[in-house]
RNA sequence: GGGCAGUUAGCUCAGCGGUAGAGCACUGUCCUCACACGACAGGGGUCACAGGUUCGAAUCCUGUACUGCCCACCA
């Protein structure tokens, strides 16, 4: 016998040891046959623990594969990690920071033994997580984006641009993090609002005229001006173009420069021209071949190119030019304007002049656009296919290096002995990191994964590797090739791959998704996937994104040990819609949990009135003669029916939480609060056929409920599948093994839900008019009924007199004996019939009228409105004849309803 | 500046051409022999606003106002 309430902890405990001990979730590749169901998993960072949205996540994922396995598909869902590039590596320099010690100082080698190890433990956590929630992952084929086939992958996906030449190098304006000490591609940073000033400053002329004034948000940038720019057709202008002015501080002579790129209307409609340290100034200067002074370093402080102010910091350098320009600063106004910070640190980004690695973008973009427009790939919900495809139109190109020392490196050596002269002096084999790539800048590099032997050129074998290392979302953007051994073609590659669908939060669609679709097409010339699932973020109550700053996160392994697995996970299903955030409280998972015990019990009580010993074959629906079944059985099943065909509707449209939805009102309020009660009557009986058609409609009914639950709560159905399973005449070891449930034959029937729709009518109508006279539940009634002219109800009600008798706990039912109402009785009307209650000295008749000339009120109100529009002549003529039919039903209802209401009321004086 | 969402019950959200729903919260009755993590009943919304299309609009179209997100070289 279950427990009274259902306990989750063992449950699961026992579900995730089985699964794993059967190694149930593996998959083989074969040689052909039908396609595979597969999805590779957004590897989590190894940066710590997984939150609430990789809960979100996974549990998606999971639904997807338990879903399509229980139809019948081979599944595969390939686990795995990214190192995480920048985002881990801060994290281990944190640890250091601690232990008062720096990267440099620990050394590259000893760093990177210390980062493997990290991401050993971070690795296990992960995957323990994972586990926890129920994750039906094929952990055999758990991949690292830095594990061995995977350096391979990058290699040869580097190898391959490079031969193509979409890989360059080049020294061009990058997005430079100082406190990360690396570079940044450009869909790394974001923007934000901050208040900032103009400094409107005059630069006077070299030949002592009064020059003109240039407005800047950033005055340090000044040391660095090597010109200034107006637009060609302001002729406030156009005297000083090609004259020079002279640079306040440094006393440089810089060019006025006409370019069309500067906005008249615009501060003085003067810029100062910065082209080290601005990627607008850095165009003006190409068009113009303006010198760049760097007058900024990569540690963010000023360089000696800065003179004076060397070694001092942005913005103590921005305080002391602005003190020394003095009366040169003609205005200072507020300004509010976006600066870009770090995506991992949020630090201010400094756009720098530097050696970099790119890829050309465009090239790659267009298959992708081409792919989106003829529907191989899609997005869910569409509207971010828009999104996604406005910006691979206006895509730029990929900054793929980064100076920092957890990642793969760049498959580039240099031979020292050919470039003596150009590696810088300061560089050495081991040691590398800041702008690395400027002492490298003009040497010719080697492609090659390992250290190459000889130099074809001087026969030395000293090479130097380029100390890069490649953008972490490089190796990320071959995860679905890399996870199954590309680029050899394995037996896993041709059968797993292409993958079915790809689930993932809206924040990564460029960073990832769209760079996956390049690689995929361009490495191997079709989509790695035709689907992505994209979901929304989970946010807390207030809308705010949940962060440790904040103190407003949720760890879903708490939720999972106070509430359970299952109902943590359908918590979030039930909210999660195609696109869109999720508010979540712990709060949230009451509801769930209060459904999971109500699947517990519900099975509880089917189990309670089942035989010890399952019949020979169980109580399969096809053993039943359709005759054996009545009204309810009958409804139950087409609404059981039409709930499996949402739920896969649902599903197969990516739209979960509806899919959830459909399972919990028909659990609930179908199945329990009608058919269950309804069912007992036949259970406490003893009749042999109808206890035994109960039972196995039960059976079937709930059982395949059970299973179409299971992807979305797969502990707890699982538990419930094992008791239930015999009786349902299932061999399957479990319901991951079962096959999702399919009926023969088509139970819809218009006249079985009319006629049940009635007598549900009906019960209400009587439990209401108790309710709201405060008859006590317990006193059983005897009633009378008057059916109008209508025989069809009366036989219903006569036939079905045990639903009614039971359901609105009468005792009696019989037709009244006259047209008029009982005495000292009390009354209900639903469906067109009138139901009398006799309750003398039980309830008070004031209220009785009271409530019943509310009620006419109501009618009264719904009647108007449907009369017009019956009377509207252009309804009758131009609605689908469906429509006017149902109007007209509902008026006659009402009418007689009406009518009935007024004769009692009359008759109660 | 451009684009994309959203604006529905106190709260969080579904619904997306036939006259408003759910969960939570609230009120009342009941510990009725599966479940008080329950049952039954109830209160609560001019579906942001203004036009238009339509027999009929929360639902389609246009515009407006807020809110959020994304993109963009706002010196």
């Amino acid at each position: 016998m279950l427990e009274k309430a259902y306990a989750p902890r063992s449950v699961e405990a026992k579900w995730a040891a089985l699964w794993k001990a059967k190694k149930s979730f593996h998959a083989e590749a074969k040689d052909g046959g039908e396609r595979p169901y597969v999805i590779v998993i957004p590897p989590p960072n190894v940066t710590g623990a997984l939150h609430i949205g990789h809960a979100l996540n996974n549990m998606l994922q999971d639904v997807l594969i338990r879903y399509h396995r229980l139809h019948g598909r081979v599944t595969c869902w390939v686990p795995g990690t990214d190192h995480g590039g920048i985002a881990t590596q801060s994290v281990m320099e944190k640890q250091l920071r601690a232990e008062k010690l720096t990267r440099h100082q620990v050394g590259r080698e000893k760093f990177l033994e210390r980062m493997q190890q990290w991401t050993r433990d971070c690795k296990s956590t992960i995957l323990g997580q994972l586990a926890r929630l129920g994750c039906a992952l094929d952990l055999d084929r758990e991949a690292f984006t830095m594990d061995e086939p995977r350096a391979r992958a990058v290699y040869k996906a580097f190898e391959d641009l490079w031969g193509k030449g979409l890989i360059k190098r080049g020294e061009r304006m990058v997005n430079w993090c100082v406190r990360c000490g690396t570079a940044l591609s450009d869909i790394e940073v974001e923007y934000e609002e901050r208040k900032g000033k103009l400094w409107h400053m005059r630069y006077p002329g070299s030949d002592g005229s009064e020059g003109l004034v240039v407005a800047t948000t950033r005055p340090e940038t000044m040391l660095g001006d090597t010109a200034v720019a107006v637009n060609p057709r302001d002729g406030r202008y156009a005297k000083l173009v090609g004259k020079t002015l002279t640079l306040p501080l440094m006393d440089r002579n810089i060019p006025v420069v006409a370019d069309d790129s500067v906005d008249f209307a615009f501060g003085t409609g003067a810029v100062k021209v910065t082209p080290a340290h601005d990627p607008n100034d850095f165009e003006i200067s190409q068009r113009h071949q303006l010198p760049s002074i760097k007058v900024i370093g990569p540690d963010g402080r000023m360089s000696a190119a800065a003179g004076p102010y060397a070694g001092l910091s942005r913005e103590a350098a921005r305080d002391k030019v602005v003190e020394d320009l003095g009366a040169r600063i003609e205005k200072i106004e507020d300004h509010p304007h976006s600066v870009g910070t770090c995506y991992r640190c949020n630090q201010v980004i400094e756009p720098l002049l530097s050696w970099q690695w790119f890829v050309s973008m465009k090239p790659l973009a267009e298959p992708a656009i081409k792919a989106l427009d003829e529907g191989r790939f899609k997005l869910f919900p569409e509207s971010k296919g828009i999104e996604y495809r406005n910006w691979l139109v206006g895509i730029k190109d990929w900054c793929i290096s980064r100076q920092i020392w957890w990642g793969h490196r760049i498959p580039v050596w240099y031979c020292m002995g050919c470039n003596k002269d150009v590696i810088g002096a300061g560089t050495t084999k081991e040691e590398s990191g800041g702008f690395s790539l400027h002492q490298v800048a003009g040497a010719k590099g080697v492609i090659s994964l390992e250290r190459p032997g000889n130099c074809a050129a001087c026969r030395g074998d000293d090479w130097i590797q380029d100390p890069d290392v490649l953008d972490t979302w490089f190796s990320s953007g071959l995860w679905p090739l890399a996870v199954f051994g590309w680029p050899d073609e394995t037996k896993d590659l041709k059968y797993f791959y292409p993958t079915q669908v790809l689930v993932t939060g809206y924040e990564i669609i460029y960073l990832w998704v769209a760079r996956m679709q390049m690689m995929g097409l361009e490495l191997r010339g079709e989509v790695p996937f035709p689907h992505a699932l994209i979901h929304g973020i989970v946010r807390d109550k207030a809308g705010k994104k949940m962060s440790k700053s904040l103190g407003n996160v949720i760890d879903p392994l708490v939720m999972m040990d106070k509430h359970g697995t299952d109902a943590f996970r359908f918590s979030l299903a039930v909210q999660a819609h195609l696109g869109r955030d999720i508010p979540f409280a712990e709060d949230s998972i009451t509801g769930p949990r209060n459904f999971a015990n109500k699947v517990w019990n519900s099975t509880r009580f089917v189990l309670m009135n089942l035989p010890e010993t399952p019949p020979e074959g169980g109580y399969p629906l096809d053993k039943l003669s359709h005759c054996c079944l009545e009204l309810a059985d009958k409804w139950i099943l087409a609404e059981y029916q039409a709930t499996l065909a949402e739920v896969r509707k649902r599903v197969e449209a990516y739209e979960i939480a509806q899919a959830a939805d459909a399972l919990y009102t028909f659990l609930w309020d179908k199945f329990c609060d009608w058919y269950v009660e309804l069912a007992k009557i036949r259970l406490a009986g003893i009749d042999g056929e109808g206890k035994e058609a109960a039972r196995a409609v039960m059976v079937q009914v709930l059982t395949g409920t059970l299973q179409m639950l299971h992807p979305f709560m797969p502990y707890i159905t699982e538990e419930l599948f094992e008791a239930l399973k015999p009786f349902a005449g299932i061999n399957a070891d479990s319901v991951l093994d079962s096959k999702a449930p399919a009926l023969e034959f088509d139970w819809a029937d218009p006249e079985t839900s009319a006629r049940m729709k009635a007598l549900m009518e009906m019960v209400v109508a009587i439990r209401t008019t108790r309710s709201e006279l405060n008859v006590p539940p317990k006193l059983k009634l005897k009633a009378f009924f008057q059916n109008g002219h209508d025989e069809g109800k009366k036989a219903l009600i006569q036939e079905r007199s045990d639903y009614i008798l039971h359901l609105a706990r009468l005792e009696s039912l019989a037709p009244a004996a006259d047209a008029n109402r009982p005495a000292g009785s009390v009354t209900a009307v639903a469906a067109g019939c009138t139901f009398y209650l006799p309750l003398e000295g039980v309830v008070d008749f004031q209220k009785e009228r009271a409530r019943l000339e509310k009620e006419l009120v109501d009618i009264e109100k719904q009647l108007a409105g449907i009369q017009t529009r019956l009377s509207n002549l252009d309804f009758v003529k131009r609605a689908p004849a469906e429509e006017v039919r149902k109007a007209q039903a509902q008026r006659d209802d009402l009418s007689a309803k009406k009518v009935r209401i007024r004769e009692t009321l009359a008759s109660l004086g």
